[in-house]
DNA sequence: CTCATACCGCGACTCTAGTTGCATTTACCC
DNA sequence: GGGTAAATGCAACTAGAGTCGCGGTATGAG
């Protein structure tokens, strides 16, 4: 659950706590767009934030605490994948969003930040895992949509066809550690397309296997 | 290139230096394996390995550079992937072996270490670069066999192929940070196959685009 | 208005990472 | 076997991260 300024569970909405959080959360992402995840520091974090530096561990216990409840904040955010009119170049418009992401600083940085602080902390993880649930399931309207149209056949599995195309952007990105092309943008979007028409992505009725 | 005891490129090779080399590579394989990236210091591997910290630190630079020289080091190790019977088995062979060693200790450690270095330092990312290169081109021999049993058409992107068959067990790993099932290493293994089958990965002639 | 409580600021403290200057040892070359 | 330069050991040092106890302040309730 976030806590926000306007969180109704927080036994005090609305008074300090609320302003310090805020204040803290700007100077988190701030500080992140400047510096990155390497050289942030909660003593920087503090005095732009002009809270102290024992109040933020307190609260939040270091910076990958911050880290998570900045991308829990983010979750909050209005996003909406956009509508190009068909699956293919749907794909290929959120396969180019996540490369644009981490792409250009401050927001490569950021998109950086939060994929590096999940191998430091369980916190972190269980945050990102949840903003990507989050952003897959709303990524997978465009698939529901398609196979409205026909594109896909019913009972496939729209968030996996989701991640089946920003899978290969990540891998090259965080694994490969090699530059992103148009050429890898739309062969990603191109297969995962022509997969999903295939029913390559039907929910199939045995149970899954144990996890390895 | 890596310099191992036996490395010519090295001033003294066999001296005093290139036992510290290997006792501190030892050792900090051994603390990884361990207490995983997060807890690991230099002050533990200079004393397990017996090497002065400030001498680690002069020669390595820190944590990421150990790590760094590590994966070097590990390229050197002979590997050669299974052979199946099929570019569809092939692949599943793969995905499992790479699902395998995010699994379990101490393996698991060494694995999440060597990628969450590669945020720290960039050093470690080109390490990581070069190793993660040197797997997919000798993975990418069972596509080459393949193609020429006539399963992929002639001028396929082998190497291509081998990264788009592992790239959803890395996603789901360290992006979503949801378990791996079978079921996931057999859907991104058919995909795959049956993409490199149908041409998917046929290397256009045009020129790449420009990276993002 | 007053009070109780939770939150916060403050500064000093500890602990660990990382650095530096110097003496010593090692290994190669002659 | 002797010389030399690089590498190492050593210890003290700096810097920054993270903690703690205490006193002060804001907030919501009565």
């Amino acid at each position: 659950m976030s806590s926000t300024d306007s969180d109704p569970g927080s036994a005090r909405p609305g008074g300090r706590t609320a302003r310090n959080t805020a204040a803290v959360m700007r100077a988190t992402l701030d500080e992140l767009g400047e510096q990155g995840y390497q050289r942030i520091s909660v003593d920087r974090i503090a005095s732009r934030s002009g809270v102290h530096k024992a109040t933020v561990y307190r609260r939040w216990g270091g910076v990958e605490g911050l880290l998570a409840q900045a991308l829990d904040w983010a979750s909050g955010w209005h996003w909406e994948p956009v509508r190009t009119g068909s699956l293919y170049t749907d794909l290929i418009s959120l396969n180019e969003e996540v490369a644009a992401g981490f792409a250009v600083a401050p927001e490569r940085r950021i998109s950086y930040a939060t994929i590096a602080a999940a191998f430091d902390s369980d916190t972190a993880a269980e945050a990102l895992r949840a903003y990507m649930a989050d952003r897959h399931r709303r990524s997978s309207v465009l698939v529901a949509e398609a196979v409205a149209r026909g594109e896909a056949p019913e009972g496939s599995d729209i968030e996996e066809v989701v991640r089946a195309s920003v899978a290969p952007i990540y891998h090259r990105l965080l694994v490969c550690r090699e530059p992103v092309t148009e050429r890898h943008i739309h062969q990603a979007a191109r297969i995962t397309a022509d997969a999903a028409a295939a029913g390559a992505f039907l929910i199939e009725d045995h149970p899954d296997h144990n996890p390895l």
